[in-house]
DNA sequence: GACAAACACGAGTCGTCGCTCGCATTCTGA
DNA sequence: TCAGAATGCGAGCGACGACTCGTGTTTGTC
């Protein structure tokens, strides 16, 4: 493979080479999607965009430039459409009604972006691919680190970072599963996903209510604490 | 096309070819578990195990049947050493104890056997190989349904199965993050995927256990027996 | 020892894939 | 209008990887 060291100065692209570059990441997404990153070819995506090959590199130096200029549109789209989904949760409402609403929003982006999970999934990355894949995941990661921080106050902070990417973990254990299948029998995986992460978490977080309640109750009604997990009636 | 029945009889192997079997197996889980499936070239398994090319196909016919074998020499293997901890559960353990009991056994077996994460995690697997891939998973979730079974006899049977394809897959995710630390933050995340499991089962079983008490209450007041769809003898 | 079968070698074949190059076509701006 | 830039094409190059083949060596058996 021959380098190209050139740093070659933004090129004055026409609105028909903006729609090009649409057509090609929008191929891209459904050649990755269907078979992967590594076994996607680059033929095969120009194929798919009903361009030849020639022209998919007028707009992309290399297979690796098509993969990172969609991540970085997918996390600018996620961060469009969800970002008040990652601000910090308000303390009023409760966990499971939290968890619920941010596993829906997520579960939606990845319905319909299913490269997103492909490309944050995918062990075959080769080189630079795999930093901008671990700067996805580093922001994710940090943004669930703020999410929980609020709700873990006397944690040490790399136990919230454990409690983050164990968080990521079962999320895309989940979104695997819910990507899988379809209809109803995805509706109940949903429904999984929420009680795992929710009984994951209640349990730590309610170490920081029945806190809560404790102070309050020295000065209150003293009754009220048992708040326990088994809230949640499921069919 | 009339199918080529062809089975080429069983090659009398020598012990020196067996020897070297075990070698190139070796040699190809280590390539497997650096590099993954897909990006393995099967001259590196041969430079790897100090054979030529050649001497590698005179075991295996292709590239797949490396991986196959190697897959099922692995079940194997895991069967032999801890099938035993796929038996039933016995009811009077606690949960807690189980789960961390099976975690306990299948990380220290996949600690020692990183390829079998690989393997079965691997989205890069093409034709002929995803067959074994899913059987590996289906066999491995069918001792999961029937270590769960006992323990939600009132469920009917596509939510158990639905159970068994979360733990399957919540252990997957936390197995990817104990594999990927060591030394104390492995041990952490051991216990965080123990947690996460229980957490998710305690609750499932803790209905049945709730039912056995009012089963046990009602029998005090005859005639109200017939509540509980499924009676279950108290082992 | 003789013969065949199993084992071992490694240069070479063949197909695929990322990517290029020369040339044609379309658009933009002055 | 027309020069030059942007866009578009597709055969083909170079590299790499799975797999083969002709040949030589070791092992088991009579």
């Amino acid at each position: 493979m021959p380098t190209h060291q050139e740093q070659e100065q933004p090129r004055r692209r026409q609105a028909r080479g903006e729609r090009r570059i649409a057509q090609l990441l929008e191929a891209a997404a459904s050649v990755f999607t269907s078979t992967g990153y590594a076994a996607a070819s680059t033929n095969a995506i120009a194929r798919e965009a009903g361009v030849s090959p020639g022209t998919l590199y007028q707009f992309f130096p290399n297979k690796e430039a098509i993969a990172i200029e969609l991540g970085q549109r997918l996390m600018a789209d996620m961060r469009a459409a969800y970002g008040q989904a990652l601000a910090p949760i308000d303390p009023a409402t409760p966990l499971e009604q939290a968890v619920a609403a941010a596993v829906d929003r997520f579960i939606d982006f990845n319905c319909h972006n299913p490269v997103f999970f492909t490309l944050m999934h995918g062990p075959d990355v080769p080189g630079r691919m795999a930093e901008e894949h671990d700067a996805l995941h580093n922001t994710l990661i940090t943004r669930v680190e703020d999410l929980l921080s609020p709700l873990l106050p006397d944690r040490p902070a790399a136990a919230v970072t454990r409690i983050a990417h164990v968080c990521m973990a079962l999320y895309m254990a989940g979104l695997e599963l819910v990507l899988a299948s379809e209809g109803d029998e995805r509706e109940a995986y949903v429904q999984e996903l929420k009680d795992v992460l929710f009984r994951y978490l209640d349990p730590l977080v309610g170490d920081r209510l029945r806190d809560a309640q404790a102070t309050a109750a020295t000065t209150a009604t003293p009754g009220a604490a048992a708040s326990t997990a088994a809230s949640n009636p499921t069919p």
